[in-house]
DNA sequence: TTCCTGACTCCAG
DNA sequence: CCTGGAGCCAGGA
């Protein structure tokens, strides 16, 4: 993205309401991005788009991949490697450890991966929305 | 405080 | 087929 022009401002920044209507159910947004992550089944993956749209946020996929970030510090650990983009590419590999440690769980799990990109990923898919109902 | 970037995705050219 | 812009929102400089 060879982009460097930002020239636009953003004049609604200015109606900004930390007012939020008694959230009770959604401690955080990370938290919940968490949970659906560990209901991942072993040997399953799923996308940023679908976690984003199971809550509610189809347009916010960059935060699900941002939550994933902190989940390394999470506990109990968050299998961020079950989480990729919708091709099915390891996008977030160079966020673990190494570089092969993505590729390397998902191989000991059952799923094999061939040049970052998930192998059968449509089969092995795992829609939140559709397995998932909390 | 403001500005910029990003583990994403969709849509238009 | 590939490129780029827009929308989303949290956190760091």
């Amino acid at each position: 993205m060879p982009i460097k022009k930002n020239i636009k401002t953003n004049p609604k920044a200015a109606a900004k309401q930390k007012d939020l209507p008694s959230s009770k159910e959604s401690p955080s947004f990370f938290e919940d991005v968490f949970e659906v992550v560990r209901q991942i089944p072993k040997g399953r993956v799923t996308s940023y788009g679908a976690i984003a749209q199971f809550l509610g946020t189809r347009l916010s996929a960059r935060m699900v991949g941002w939550a994933m970030n902190a989940s390394h510090t999470s506990i109990p650990a968050v299998p961020a490697q079950r989480v990729v983009n919708r091709n099915g590419m390891l996008t977030g590999k160079h966020h673990f450890s190494t570089s092969t440690k993505m590729e390397e769980l998902l191989k000991k799990e059952g799923i094999l991966v061939k040049d970052d990109v998930i192998i059968d990923f449509k089969e092995i898919f795992w829609d939140p929305t559709e397995e998932l109902s909390l």
